[in-house]
DNA sequence: TCAAAGTCAGAACGGCGTTCAAACTTGGTG
DNA sequence: CACCAAGTTTGAACGCCGTTCTGACTTTGA
């Protein structure tokens, strides 16, 4: 790699650091290119040189972001005994809601409107972490699965009814996965998301003190629903940290 | 009321209408004062006569429109006996669920980022709607507590843990009503709202040919885990209606 | 009748994304 | 070495935006 390459690849991340912190500091539409180039000494339009458009700087962003949401996700969940089930579910689950309260505008940049006007490329944001969530949920159905088929199978699921590149993916890495599991799966990723994405837009704020209590009893209720032990997690408790 | 007074409401009510449709057409950014103007042969400056800032129209719309979804999970609710509360409470997530796929811009103008921006008045941006939304809650939950409290006490809730003004609302409502039910309508809201939020922010899409009847076992496994009848409410499945 | 209050247009300010032509810098080839 | 092509950067420009301000016009009510 050549003097010029190292230097673009140095304005590219010198670019990506100041959107990073023009977006947690005044939130998403403090990522102007006009305002990243007037801190790097450059003027606004210099920047085309190195994303096509503004869409495609906050492209990179959310894929930056969501890569660094599922590393951490990853990474709480491994640090869990594999046969831990319930402790494994915990931990990923404990995991989104902390990354996400810590980094309240990649939340919303990954899960909600990410900037006025943005609109995703084909294939979603970032294809690759989305497909590491979704593999990573299905993993922790799978492993569930044994004790919560009992109570899961109450819905008919298809395999038609996932899209191709879904159902294809997970009976590579699940070869004796039934649909029903991964349909477990989503509705497991539902139910962090709902408490989570509440509490991040400010809609819990006003009704309850203690969100974490309250997203702790429901991931309680998850694992119960699950077949899974629970007085075994509940030992586990996290600290009641406020946002 | 004077001729002056039915003016300025007319043409308020023409804002608030133009702008509605702007939403829906284009998103959040389209909602501009200028762009309204223009389509009502006025200047854009002239709606400072109004409204006194953008914000301000962005928060009566809000207002409108999380109204209309009140409006419409009450009614749903209210077309169930009162004795069947599973159908009550499969009424309310369904008329969630349908209303917010039918009003995709009003759901993110509601539980997302508003508009670019945006930063609601103290107090939330619909204090009386929401105020509906959580009592409709807590009535369901109240309602199924006497079947749901031996599962769902698990974990210890106070009075405490609520903010002063929801949990005085609540006590008058419902005198006998222990902490842990208002906690569990308060999941209930978060388990109905992570699925819908998943599915209008376009992250199921990608996962799921049929987010209805993903949505429906997430309302049944709900109900089971409330102790509530599930065979009689699965009879009433609605059809899997794509969005 | 007449002043106060309300309503409106139009210009202006500063912000934005984006485009474009022109200058400048760098890289590699003859 | 010279030289040309490619990459980089600037600054002006276009059209959009919210907002403010001034001045004209209209309605209201005493």
């Amino acid at each position: 790699m050549g003097r010029r390459a190292r230097l673009r690849a140095q304005t590219t991340a010198e670019i990506k650091a100041i959107a990073l912190k023009h977006l947690s500091e005044g939130g998403p539409d403090a990522v102007s290119l006009r305002a990243i180039g007037r801190e790097m000494g450059m003027s606004g339009s210099a920047i085309y040189s190195y994303f096509d458009t503004r869409d495609a700087l906050i492209t990179t962003l959310i894929n930056d972001i969501y890569t660094s949401l599922l590393d951490q996700a990853e990474t709480a969940r491994d640090a869990v005994a594999p046969d831990d089930i319930a402790g494994r579910i915990l931990a990923w689950g404990q995991a989104l809601r902390v990354w996400s309260l810590a980094n309240p505008e990649g939340f919303r940049l990954i899960y909600g409107d990410p900037v006025a006007g943005y609109h995703a490329p084909t294939g979603g944001p970032a294809p690759e972490a989305a497909k590491r969530a979704c593999l990573g949920l299905t993993e922790l159905a799978a492993a569930a699965w044994p004790h919560a088929k009992a109570t899961q199978a109450s819905t008919d699921h298809q395999w038609s009814d996932f899209s191709p590149g879904l159902a294809d993916t997970i009976r590579e890495h699940f070869p004796d996965l039934p649909p029903a599991a991964v349909a477990l799966a989503l509705r497991m990723w539902g139910r962090m998301h709902g408490l989570i994405s509440l509490e991040v837009y400010g809609h819990l704020a006003t009704q309850t003190g203690d969100p974490a209590k309250l997203y702790h009893a429901e991931l309680l209720d998850l694992l119960r629903s699950l077949g899974l032990d629970v007085e075994h997690a509940r030992r586990a408790r996290t600290p009641h940290s406020s946002a």
